[in-house]
RNA sequence: GGGCAGGUUCCGGAGUGGCCAAACGGGGCAGACUGUAAAUCUGCUGGCUCUUGCCUUCAGUGGUUCGAAUCCACUCCUGCCCA
């Protein structure tokens, strides 16, 4: 396949690109570019943050050029200090390869995976001895690594930066000398690293790599990057229903800022924000799931939250070790069995006493109550979450 | 190596011998209102019983005391200044 593709569509999205020039260059030369995207597995689970450059890798791919994924099992025992108020904790090295093969799977959900090129940067950087190391470090100078931003703040702060935190633009400059990259992609918050690159690669005599650089996207709580650590993530491999939900309680503004961000196109301010909102829902869980798992959870939601038919929603069931137990007890045994949560007796105490927990219907506000499990009925314990007995 | 300032519950940050499970703010959760939105109001926010009570917690270890997050000793960790 011939590689194409113009500057304008290539940097569509974009919140910089730098820069423009070179890339029509590089475009004109009609060659595959080399696309670099790293991810350091630093989790287990894919969110749809990181979605955002995949998607554009993905536009690269389908435009005919190379896609090369680093999956950074080095970089990430480090942890980059971007954007971090604090160190981070370093990982083992099995944890990192653990966590690296369930992010190639939940990538692949957006990369064709027949023409990525998937490279561990442990590869080259395993090798390396401490002289090797020293050398690629007189490259550059402490100044140049303390300029950024999330370091200067914590001096100000006086907070510790630790030594090794500095070596971590390098080692992702590094990558990209290594892989001869052309492009490479990454949040805004990548800017400083992804330099670092181009100055290597200027070092070693390879020509720069323009870096664009993709919006973050904020996560549920509307104002944080998404992030796993935050707690404001949804991961692409969440079931249909609880992704579909997480989307749906989304303020206005993000949603709007979802439409660009990962639809890629602009709300429609004339809709109806909740139809907007049940849309995009739809449109996400379609994505990564089917299109057919996206209608079937859109119509659950229905029936469940505008209905408020539990009745006939799909709940998870739930069987009770006795029949005939207090409502705290059911609870906790519910949240636990049906949903993983350990909740305490406390927090369930409270659920109750402030009117959340209803039995067959009923608002359970005794904290003293049984309940009869042995009946078969619906036990809704929070705004979202119920569950079916008998 | 020396001097100084610090390490408190999810976070920030009070508390300097009993009234401390520990102020206040943020965050989180729940209820009302809604569109599983926002804003607002209310309540809750260590665990177990819930009424009194009991248990674990204020970097760690030991000590003083009827009683310590608070006092003493040692240890570990962080920052700043000096060398």
């Amino acid at each position: 396949m011939k590689p194409s593709g113009s500057v304008e569509e290539l940097c569509r999205g974009c919140a910089e690109v730098i820069n423009r020039a070179e890339l029509q260059k590089k475009l004109a030369a009609g060659r595959p570019l080399r696309v670099k995207l790293g991810v350091d597995p630093t989790a287990p689970d894919i969110h749809f943050g990181h979605t955002v450059s995949l998607q554009k890798l993905r536009q690269f791919q389908d435009l005919g050029h190379q896609a090369v994924l680093i999956i950074g099992d080095f970089t990430a025992m480090i942890g980059d200090p971007s954007g971090r108020s604090a160190t981070r904790p370093q990982l083992t090295h099995d944890e990192v390869l653990a966590n690296a093969k369930t992010y190639q799977e939940q990538a692949f959900k957006v990369l064709d995976p027949g023409r990525t090129e998937v490279v561990f940067n442990g590869e080259w950087f395993k090798k390396m001895n401490f002289t090797d190391v020293i050398r690629l470090n007189s490259r550059v100078t402490l100044q140049q690594m303390l300029q950024r931003e999330d370091f200067r703040e914590r001096m100000d702060k006086a907070q510790p930066i630790r030594a090794h935190e500095v070596q971590y633009p390098i080692m992702q400059g590094w990558d990209s000398v290594m892989i001869k990259a052309d492009v490479e992609l990454g949040g805004t918050d990548q800017l400083f690293n992804i330099m670092v690159g181009r100055d290597l690669q200027k070092e070693e005599g390879q020509e720069a790599q323009v870096a664009m650089m993709l919006p973050i996207l904020e996560g549920l709580d509307g104002s944080q990057k998404m992030s796993k650590s935050l707690g404001n993530a949804v991961g692409v491999n969440e079931a249909p229903g609880e992704m579909f939900g997480k989307v749906m309680s989304v303020s206005d503004d993000l949603m709007a800022r979802w439409y660009t961000l990962l639809l890629g196109r602009e709300l429609d301010k004339s809709a109806h924000p909740m139809a907007a909102k049940k849309e995009l829902a739809r449109a996400l869980v379609g994505r990564f799931h089917s299109a057919d798992a996206g209608a079937r959870a859109l119509e659950e939601f229905e029936k469940r939250f505008s209905g408020r038919d539990l009745e006939n929603a799909e709940l998870p069931a739930f069987r009770p070790a006795v029949p005939l137990i207090d409502v705290i007890t059911a609870g906790v045994e519910a949240y636990t069995q049906c949903f993983g949560q350990t909740k305490s007796r406390g927090d369930v105490r409270r659920l109750v006493t402030q009117g959340s927990i209803q039995w067959r219907g009923e608002k359970v506000t005794d904290p003293k109550a049984m309940l009869d499990l042995s009946q078969a009925g619906i036990l809704r314990l929070d705004k979202t979450r119920a569950v079916r007995v008998g």
